[in-house]
RNA sequence: GGGCUCAUAGCUCAGUUGGUUAGAGCACGCGCUUGAUAAGCGCGGGGUCGAUGGUUCAAGUCCAUCUGGGCCCA
């Protein structure tokens, strides 16, 4: 009789699977997607939309390995941009980047190489670079589309792509043509045996027994006097160094501008020491220096600025300059610097307009430049493998030791013990060593300028997200030196440059731009592979140019930031798969401030004379639950791909833990925090799924109810609705998608599943089909499904379209998709602000009732709320309840107990008499059919059951 | 060491211009239900708002210093 009954019953119904099983079935909708074209079908969609187009510049990844998972984050981010915008009614262009050039991959390719002992020409290493170039797109191309990143992958843009190179060749003929592209000399890392330069990836560093020299350098008595220091005896200024070898190249002695320093009296002289390294100076020469030895007048560094020393064996100056790197920690608080041979030393001769001067040539031996000693010249810098293994020093540092110890400058000498980096090839310590560097003035034409004012116009409109980003890329933006874009490297886009038989360098916008036009179609292994009169086929050279045949290629390659800050003008500029310049959004990690959106920025200001972009927005990097980055995390060790991370959880899983953050802060990523996203992932498909399973008899276009006609509960639900579209949507628009995850969290907890769902059980599952109430209630829930499947749609994309289908098709993959559909509108007849007021007061009455419902649980008297019949005592004594009491069987409805009744009685307030009493103990007979306890049954060929089920049973 | 930045319950997030006993969801504990069932409901415990000092009648909210984390430089 049971089972008869309940057969009457209207019993949810779907085939919307509860269990996800995300792992397995998303693949197959990736290839749905595929099959049906679904970004190119989204943007036909939208082709003559009145909004046009939003632009989203994707970032290139670089193409060297799996995806990462802060990758995966990044682009997750960015599909979930698109689909959001697109939903709004753009059109979303988007069009995916890779970042093909650059060390890594030439160093990858070329150790393999090595491993298998072939010499290849640049041309075939370039080639095989391209290779495993290709392989990685192909391989991320699928585990970006994995993840559910929707593209336009057929319009892909590839930083090594000829089309590309020529554009990257473009941009620096801007440089060129506008006069900012000039020759200096920078310190670089260099390998001797292969007179070649070196990146620091190419650096080894092994234990190495250099000599420690320190070093006298005289202050002459005038400007000893000058200085107020003493002038009566010989006064030095004494440095000490590891690499005597660069004392030729000595143009300086850097001081720490508020460091202690001292005069110390050795009887014949008198040195200059930071105070508090007297002692070791005094161990290192033997020396011994009573406390009455020291000049009683200290001073700080900064005292000494512009002191004009003498250079030990050289008739030049060595004036003191100031520095914040000098330390205390060894040496002699006086540091030798040589801006041709070290990178602080470097900078420092910037700051104090030095020559950066190297007299080493290519071949490591000092050259003949009218300045280094006869009796050095051609002396090496190198120590060869047999030199490491005989403990030999280089000749050149034993040259120099020989020339101070003839010049008395040399106060001591001692073998010391380091790290030194060695060249990964040759097993030879590098030299650190200035050579000719092609540069661009970012302040000749005013570019800095400029570039800081498309910053502040873009502040203007709030285009920083966040806004700090403003300060991180000014900061960036206006300590930038002159930008040095050439690189010794193969796997690049060759700087198109010419040297003539005196190695004087010829460089032309137009010969750029007529090379750019030939490398469009042949690509740049033309560079390579050709030679200049080949090259420069039909070029008209410009007056002056030395011929073809006299001239040699150069083997530079640009700056891979010059790549990257190009994509703008190879793909915005050119209109790629619809775009249009500048960008609506750049969306990438904060790092990039100081990376792409610099380097797109000058590009963009320099060639074309704005900003690339109208908006930037920055998200944080992925650490572990103890917010410690994942390389230094003792719990991740292992490698942190996205595929790993989707192959356990999912990609809407994933997906939706993205979402849930807030990326403009560190995003930790743990077991539990994923356990969790996974509960929240739990709650949203079973909301869907309750919604679709009680629509199974309901279609939209016959049964729906007008909105005014609609029961009161169903009315407060779609205002709860209509709120959560337009606090979602304000959210969406400021990209805060952690809130859209908290409002639909809640909405779908507190608001569907522990409020209106639970209530409307009773009406769906015992009311006649086309009872008005029921239809009233199933038009609700249509239409809240309509809304938070769309809302939801950006985020668990898989899920989203697999409910639509459902919901449109009833099957698991139907020609339509949610991501074609615009986003929700809540009409304005959903709002009803004072429905929604008095709905708080039932509600707290409801939170109320729960409560004393409770220790009759505890009790064992009563289980379900149905069981219980709720007494108001005292109610008259508050008004509130006054009108929330019109209508009692709505009350007992909203409460979900079988019968609400009052009992006036002054002087008790409600909160504390609110009486329950299990039906069975009173004169109520439950209803078999709808669960309820009624005052009376009734016959019906079913058997007994309430009126109401009785009525339904007729239809 | 410098620039920018973050710090609220176990987790993820709210906390408008400083103003009553700091909120939500999840997790956790105890129950209920078995007509959303590898689901659903109810109740409950849990935070000296990173630390210290200051401004104020009043500070999670303003100021200073410190501690710890992150990104970028050095």
């Amino acid at each position: 009789m049971a089972q008869d009954l309940k057969d009457t019953l209207l019993l949810p119904k779907t085939d919307f699977p509860m269990r996800a099983g995300l792992v397995q079935r998303e693949p197959g909708r990736v290839a749905h997607w595929e099959k049906l074209q679904l970004h190119g079908r989204i943007q036909a969609n939208r082709a003559n939309s009145p909004k046009g187009s939003f632009v989203l510049h994707d970032g290139p990844p670089f193409t060297n390995g799996d995806v990462h998972i802060g990758t995966a984050l990044n682009k997750t981010l960015k599909d979930i941009v698109n689909r959001y915008k697109s939903m709004q009614g753009f059109r979303t262009p988007y069009v995916p980047g890779w970042d093909c050039h650059g060390l890594p991959i030439e160093q990858k390719v070329s150790r393999e190489i090595k491993e298998q002992n072939l010499t290849l020409t640049t041309a075939q290493l370039r080639a095989k670079c391209d290779e495993f170039s290709e392989s990685w797109i192909k391989k991320q191309t699928e585990q970006f589309k994995r993840i559910g990143v929707l593209a336009d992958w057929a319009n892909e843009y590839k930083t090594k792509a000829p089309a590309f190179e020529a554009d990257v060749l473009r941009t620096f003929a801007a440089f060129v043509e506008q006069g900012l592209v000039y020759r200096s000399k920078k310190p670089v890392y260099w390998s001797i045996p292969f007179e070649t330069a070196l990146a620091e990836a190419e650096i080894e560093y092994k234990d190495h027994t250099s000599i420690a020299i320190w070093v006298k350098f005289l202050v002459p008595a005038a400007e000893a006097a000058k200085f107020g220091l003493p002038a009566d005896k010989p006064l030095y200024i004494v440095i000490w160094t590891t690499t005597p070898w660069t004392i030729p190249a000595n143009l300086a002695i850097a001081l720490h501008p508020e460091v202690e320093y001292a005069v110390v009296d050795l009887g014949a002289e008198r040195i200059i020491v930071a105070f508090p390294l007297i002692g070791t100076v005094a161990t290192a020469a033997k020396l011994e220096v009573m406390p009455s030895a020291i000049w009683p007048t200290t001073f700080m560094g900064a005292k000494l600025e512009h002191l004009q020393a003498r250079h030990p064996f050289i008739d030049r100056a060595s004036p003191v300059v100031l520095a914040d790197y000098v330390t205390t920690d060894s040496g002699t608080g006086a540091v030798h610097t040589a801006p041709g041979h070290g990178a602080e030393d470097y900078l420092t001769g910037l700051k104090y307009k030095l020559a950066i001067y190297c007299p080493v040539g290519d071949d490591g031996k000092y050259l003949d430049d009218g300045q280094v000693p006869a009796d050095l010249v051609g002396l090496t810098t190198l120590e060869t493998v047999e030199d490491l293994k005989a403990k030999k020093p280089a000749p050149a540092n034993l040259g120099v030791l020989k020339k101070l110890a003839e010049a008395g400058a040399l106060l001591a000498k001692a073998k010391y013990a380091h790290s030194y980096p060695h060249c990964w090839r040759s097993k030879t310590p590098i030299i650190f060593r200035a050579v000719d560097q092609w540069f661009v003035s970012l302040d000749k034409a005013g570019h800095r300028q400029l570039a800081l004012g498309e910053i502040t116009k873009i502040a203007q409109h709030q285009g920083w997200i966040p806004a700090w980003g403003e300060a991180r890329i000014r900061g960036a933006v206006e300590s930038r030196p002159d930008w040095c874009i050439s690189r010794q490297r193969s796997w690049g886009v060759p700087i198109i440059a010419f040297y003539g038989p005196d190695k004087q360098a010829w460089i032309d916008a137009g010969v750029i731009r007529a090379v750019a036009a030939k490398v469009a179609t042949s690509g740049t292994n033309l560079w390579y592979d050709a030679t200049p009169a080949q090259i420069l086929e039909g070029v008209k050279l410009p007056a002056g140019w030395p011929a073809p045949a006299d001239l040699t290629g150069g083997r530079d390659t640009l700056d891979v930031w010059i790549d990257s800050g190009s994509t703008q003008a190879a793909v915005l500029k050119t209109g790629q798969g619809g775009t249009h310049w500048p960008a609506d959004l750049y969306l990438e990690g904060s790092d990039q401030h100081r990376g792409w959106f610099q380097s797109s920025l000058w590009c963009s200001v320099i060639a074309w004379g704005g900003a690339p972009y109208k908006a930037v927005l920055t998200h944080g990097f992925i650490v572990d639950k103890d917010r410690q980055k994942i390389s230094k995390s003792s719990t991740y060790q292992k490698p942190q791909t996205a595929d790993a991370y989707i192959a356990q959880h999912g990609a809407d899983v994933i997906r939706l833990w993205i979402a849930s953050q807030d990326f403009r802060d560190d995003i930790p990523v743990d077991d539990e925090i994923l356990k969790h996203v996974g509960e929240a992932y739990r709650l949203f498909r079973n909301t869907l799924r309750f919604q679709l399973s009680n629509l199974f008899d309901f279609d939209a276009t016959k049964h729906a109810i007008a909105p005014e006609k609609m029961d009161m509960l169903d009315r407060w639900a779609l205002h709860q609705t209509a709120v959560l579209i337009d606090e979602c949507t304000k959210a969406y628009d400021a990209y805060e998608f952690h809130r859209v995850y908290q409002l639909c969290n809640q909405f779908c907890s507190v608001t569907l599943s522990a409020t209106y769902h639970d209530i409307l059980k009773d009406r769906l599952y015992t009311l006649g089909a086309a009872h008005p109430l029921r239809r009233s209630s199933q038009t609700a829930i249509h239409a809240i499904f309509d809304a938070l499947v769309k809302i939801l749609a950006p985020f668990i994309t898989f899920t989203a379209d697999e409910a639509w289908s459902y919901a449109t098709t009833n099957q698991e993959y139907s020609d339509g998709s949610i991501h074609l559909q615009n986003w929700p509108i809540a009409p304005p007849e959903w709002t009803n602000p004072k429905l929604a007021t008095e709905m708080v007061s039932r509600l707290k009455y409801r939170a109320l009732v729960n409560e004393a419902i409770e220790p009759l649980r505890a009790a064992g008297k009563l289980g379900k709320s149905l069981d219980a019949v709720v007494t108001f005592q005292g109610v008259h004594a508050d008004h509130e309840m006054h009108a929330v009491g019109q209508d009692l069987s709505a009350l007992a409805e909203l409460f979900i107990v079988s019968d609400v009744k009052f009992t006036p009685t002054a002087g008790v307030t409600p909160e504390n008499s609110i009486l329950i009493e299990p039906c069975a103990e009173l004169s109520y007979h439950r209803c078999p059919r709808c669960w309820r306890w009624v005052p009376k049954l009734v016959h019906n060929p079913h058997g007994e059951v309430c009126p109401r089920c009785a009525e339904a049973l007729k239809s």
